[in-house]
Parts: structure tokens; sequence; C-alpha cells
DNA sequence: TTTATTTGTTAGTCATTGCTAACGTCCTTG
DNA sequence: CAAGGACGTTAGCAATGACTAACAAATAAA
């Protein structure tokens, strides 16, 4: 199965909120996306399903291995993007904003160029 | 109705068709994308009853002036953001799939701040 | 002229990804 | 203990946007 742009999403905020909190539930998803609870409990069946990650009796989630690789790589490139963006004058929460949605639509290389360029501009 | 992302691609590409071959049909824009007729079919027929394109009795698809409007707005901002990632060092081809992606999810200050900044890079 | 190709359309399907309604469970609180 | 809230889940729905199958009309070719 083929990860998808929500999915990519999903992990990243995962991620992002453990090292905010420390521990993930699905209520803490959907307050920070702004998602009613159904959306977010079929989503993580599915991330389940799809072995990115596990959930113990509480409902607190981990990252697999592949998750974590996942969420890490979109991380990356949403903290790199939104400085880059920043850097080029963009105010920060618009620079937010469009890095989240152009962390998943470019292609590894324009990342890396993205990358090497942002000392330079 | 709002536009959305679908919409304003096949606007920027019946412009570019018409810029390319001077006339635009159905199936031209189904070769160009390579989607099926019925797909770009029933996309017209939407674009039509929003008041974006109009058609002739030949099937020759024109813009209106808001289809335009949007067209010319994807087009530049196409034009623009491939010519800034091969500027950063991306091939020009994987420049030109980016930037078609990026073009609709982008804020209109994040643009702005891009085209400020092409010359400096 | 008859067949074949090209083009457009309608109808119906499927995946993605969000939603609300409704229900169960657990835990707190009066 | 009963009532209420918080949380998760299932079921069913809707929009977007692609697809194939099947058909109609016009044009080109045999």
């Amino acid at each position: 199965m083929n990860i998808h742009e929500s999915a990519e999403n999903y992990l990243e905020t995962i991620l992002i909120l453990k090292n905010r909190q420390g521990q993930v539930r699905s209520i803490d998803i959907a307050v920070e996306l702004d998602f009613s609870r159904p959306s977010v409990s079929v989503a993580m069946k599915k991330l389940r399903e799809s072995g990115y990650i596990e959930m113990d009796g509480n409902g607190c989630i981990t990252l697999t291995d592949e998750g974590l690789r996942i969420a890490g790589k979109m991380y990356e490139r949403h903290t790199l993007l939104s400085g880059f963006l920043i850097s080029l004058g963009v105010d920060e929460k618009t620079a937010a904003e469009d890095a989240c949605r152009i962390e998943h639509v470019i292609s590894q290389q324009t990342f890396e160029k993205i990358r090497e360029n942002l000392g330079r501009v």
C-alpha cells in the first residue's frame, strides 16, 4: 500500500506531539489538526493496519521504525521549508502553512537543492 | 463554487495549448495531461457550467475572462517556480513536475517573495 | 457507399479523505 | 450508586477527481 499525503501528515503530527508532550493519543491529534475524533480514529486504524504505528491498551500511539522514518522525513522537510520561506521574507505563519503543503509534493531532488541553497540566500 | 486544484490545472493547460497550437479541443487536453477522454469531458462540462470556459459547435474551447485570469495566474506561477527551482540547481524535468504541484498550494505572499528573490539566488 | 477511426458524452465505479450520528466504555463526581 | 463527560469506534455520507464501458456523431478511408 502506498503512503498518501494524509498519512504522511498524521505521522508527522504524531512525531511533533510526541516531542512536545511525550505521549500521544487520538484525541491529541484531533485537537492539533482540528479534525473530528472519528476521522482520526479511522486514520489511526489504517496506519496501524499498514504497520506505521502501534497502540497500547490505553490508546497511546507509538511510531514503528517505518512510521518514524516517514514522520522524520516530513518533519525535516517542514522545518527546512519553513525556514527557507522565512529567509525569503515570508511571515512565520504563512511559511508554516505553505511548508505544510509543499512538503508532501516536492521531489527529493528539489528538497536537497533547497537545503544546499539555504545558506546562500 | 470554489475553484479547485484540478480546475486550475485544466485552465492552465488550456492556456498553454492555446499558445502552442492556436485552438484547443478536449482531446488535446487529454493527450497533454495523459487523462482519459471522459475525465476531460466531465471536467470541461464543469468548467463550462462554472463560467470559466466556452465551447463552440466544433468543440473548440476558449477561456472566459475569469478563466483566463486563473489560467494566467497559474501559468505565471509555474514559469516562475520552475525557473526558481532550476536556478537552485534542480534539473529541468523535475523542476517542471514540482512546479506543477507547488503552484496550486502556495500562498500569494510566498509566490511574491520567491519572485522578489529570484534574481538574488 | 460502407467500414473504420476519431472525438465527445453519459453512466457507473473506485479511492482518498474529510464529516455527523450514534453507541459503548471508562472514569469522575455528586 | 446514578449522572455526566471524555474518548474511541462503527456506520453511513459527501466531495473531489480519476477510471472503464458503452454509445453517438462526424469524419476519413477502403
